[in-house]
DNA sequence: GGAAGTCAAGTCTCG
DNA sequence: CGAGACTTGACTTCC
């Protein structure tokens, strides 16, 4: 079976994603514009329910500042009965929701000043779930880092930091391939050397070549080997035409979606997509393909 | 009300 | 060498 949904937003709804400049900020700012993405996050979720879809990616906007040293982090305290609820409709849906920590999140970054900024943002992303009362299939996913020029070095930092983390913070944590430094071939290689999971973003492995004479198939089911626990799940998204490399399209293209369900179909998988236009694309892909859910 | 400029953070590529 | 891209636009100012 397979599972497909979206990423942050939901076009036609409110935006979980509320938030207001660093200069105005106050800890009870923080705390209201929170507690509505809180409840925004909560009618998409419902929204999903109602449409079937159950695998959904919560933005990292979620709490205004979340991982700022500016933040108390009052949040976790006083919001954690709304963060309950929530998590308690995900579980009795059947739902699966991720994080991904954006561009600043470095996990090999050089400067051990600027680490402790990546921690405290991985802090918050796991405190949002952990709060959530979700396990770990529910996951935080994040890229491989810089390369600094040195490949070998960064990897090498990366998985020092990996090993590294406590417990709390490396229990969700996943690994994608980019479309600039780290390769599919690379990330197998940092999983089977820390241990954690590894997603294949299929756009980026395009972009960003590797594993050179292994098809789709074959390549998904690599990173199928590094799913102890939870189900795979994998990143899907096409290039915008006439945009530059690594645009994500409007929407997902029929076609070519199609041939790639041709070779992995039969696998027990979770696809995220990564389009403009969000839930649309995959009310359209599940009229296309009935099997998928 | 709408357009334009700005917003916590890093790294890399393109024009 | 600045803009744009990235998990994602949203907020603020100015007219």
């Amino acid at each position: 079976m397979i599972r497909i949904g979206y990423a942050c937003i939901h076009t036609a709804l409110p935006t979980a994603s509320r938030t207001f400049r660093l200069s105005g900020y106050s800890d009870a700012r923080m705390l209201e514009v929170a507690r509505a993405n809180i409840l925004a996050l909560g009618e998409i979720l419902r929204w999903n329910g109602d449409n079937g879809i159950t695998l959904f990616r919560i933005t990292s906007n979620l709490v205004p500042f979340g991982s700022h040293p500016v933040n108390s982090g009052s949040w976790k305290e006083v919001l954690q009965d709304d963060f309950r609820r929530l998590g308690a409709f995900v579980r009795e849906g059947g739902m699966r929701v991720s994080m991904h920590p954006g561009q600043h999140t470095v996990l090999n970054a050089r400067d051990e000043g600027y680490f402790a900024s990546v921690l405290r943002d991985l802090d918050y992303h796991s405190a949002v779930l952990d709060l959530m009362g979700l396990d770990e299939g529910h996951v935080v996913v994040v890229h491989g880092g810089g390369g600094y020029g040195d490949k070998g070095e960064s990897s090498a930092r990366l998985v020092r930091r990996i090993r590294g983390l406590p417990p709390v913070l490396r229990r969700r944590l996943v690994l994608e391939n980019d479309e600039r430094v780290f390769t599919a071939s690379d990330i197998l290689s940092l999983c089977s050397q820390t241990g954690l999971p590894g997603i294949l973003d299929v756009f980026h492995h395009e972009v960003l070549p590797s594993l050179e004479g292994q098809g789709a198939r074959e390549v998904t089911l690599l990173f199928r080997n590094t799913w102890k626990g939870p189900r795979q799940k994998i990143h899907y998204s096409n290039q915008a035409p006439g945009k530059r490399t690594g645009s994500h399209s409007q929407s997902i293209d029929l076609r070519s979606f199609g041939e790639f369900l041709e070779s992995v179909g039969d696998i027990e998988l979770d696809i995220m997509l990564e389009t403009k236009d969000k839930q649309a694309s995959v009310l359209a892909l599940r009229n296309a393909f009935p099997g998928l859910r």
